[in-house]
DNA sequence: ACAAAAGTGTTGCGTGTACACCCATGC
DNA sequence: GCATGGGTGTACACGCAACACTTTTGT
């Protein structure tokens, strides 16, 4: 039986924003685009949703295909939908950002496609709307990461408090206080100890931590603990 | 010029979770679907995306439909598209939640639907995935609501402090010192106090208020105080 | 008068912030 | 030994939860 026979049919994609954090900004990776229309202008990666996937598997898919990377943290960021976002076709896009460890990408970049890292704010123009994507992706990865502790899925397995500390100072735009910083961070029980130390950017050195994964996923998956915060502030 | 030729065509719908509340319990509202497949069958208020609105739009267009209702606090809440949801065709639907104040609900409800209102956690079997849309509104709408104070959209233009924290109470499944909750309410600007009295739940009467827009508007449109905050605690 | 709900005053505790200070190391 | 960045101790302020207490009114 065809139900819905006659109902508009709307071309359904998908487009990506990928943060990677190199010590010392937050960055996002765009590519050259290689179909028509606008071939060759910079873009968000992106492809159709196929029939036989979900949009969040033609995320992950079209992800995969450019930086080799799987089980990468991705989630929604926004739906955009305005009839003529696009002049030539109706297309409507869902959004997804992914949190990448640039240590693992650096080895397994694929050629197929001229990619590149941008400073989050200091990105070329781009095709479409996908700079309204990128803001879009910024405020949900603000908000996210202010809930949730997702940003340590931009570092890599071992890492120093200085490091995530300095992360925080990028994704946020403000300075913290690395004394207290490391001590609320310490009190989670989120990081491991581990014997080695970073000697590459201080005399002293800074230990490596790891990741408490138990501590973490229970912490990735909670709700907050709702209370009406009319404490709201601006940015 | 016809790009994307021979790209997969998806039906791509919308579906509303509609909040109401009646004082006593937080409730949605739902229809007795009138196509098929599935007809008459408990469902959410939904429909299929126009080629010239937007998925916003349409969700706009749907609930003006069923309440007659404009200017309605309207969010995403989630995107349901695994390719199995429906099984005789590919549809991804994208879900707004409503708050509406059912005070002026009342008056201009459609009579093309059969629409019900039903207690939040006791809504009969419905469609598809229906079930698991709510689940996410619901998740949504704390999550929001804890940020921001949104929850003002359910009541209507006057009310008092014990209706907000009963509110808040339905929402939060929580027991709230109304003591307490009073006076933060108040310290926020977020209320003004007006002369008149609601007698018909206590003796004393309490003092009707009604929203600050100004106060309002801001702290809806503002983000978090963005810092990172580790001390998740579950439900 | 008294019950019942609205609303205020007060206090202790926990968390965040600021900042003085100590620690380890390379030069 | 001294500069540099990593890390600890401590003190104060603020916000929130707890709860005793006052207010207002209907019966």
């Amino acid at each position: 039986m065809d139900f819905y026979k006659g109902e508009p049919s709307i071309l359904l994609a998908v487009d990506c924003i990928i943060f990677g954090f190199n010590g010392e900004s937050l960055e996002i990776l765009l590519i050259k685009r290689d179909l028509e229309p606008e071939r060759n202008k910079w873009s968000l990666m992106g492809g159709f949703v196929k029939p036989e996937e979900s949009p969040e598997g033609a995320a992950t898919r079209v992800l995969k295909k450019l930086t080799g990377l799987e089980n990468v943290y991705m989630d929604n960021c926004g739906i955009f939908g305005d009839p003529k976002r696009e002049s030539h076709r109706r297309v409507v896009s869902i959004t997804y950002f992914a949190l990448i460890d640039t240590q693992q990408y650096q080895h397994i970049i694929s050629d197929q496609y001229e990619a590149k890292w941008f400073p989050l704010d200091q990105h070329p123009d781009l095709i479409f709307d996908h700079k309204d994507m990128i803001a879009a992706a910024k405020r949900e990865l603000r908000t996210k990461a202010a809930l949730y502790p997702i940003l340590f899925e931009l570092l890599p397995d071992k890492f120093t408090i200085p490091q995530i500390a300095s992360l925080y100072e990028c994704v946020y735009n403000i300075q913290l206080d690395k004394r207290n910083f490391s001590r609320k961070l310490l009190a989670s029980d989120l990081i491991i100890k581990l014997k080695e130390k970073d000697k590459e950017n201080s005399k002293k050195g800074a230990f490596y931590y790891r990741l408490n994964t138990d501590i973490y996923k229970e912490k990735i998956m909670s709700f907050l603990r709702y209370l009406p915060s009319w404490s709201v502030e601006n940015e």
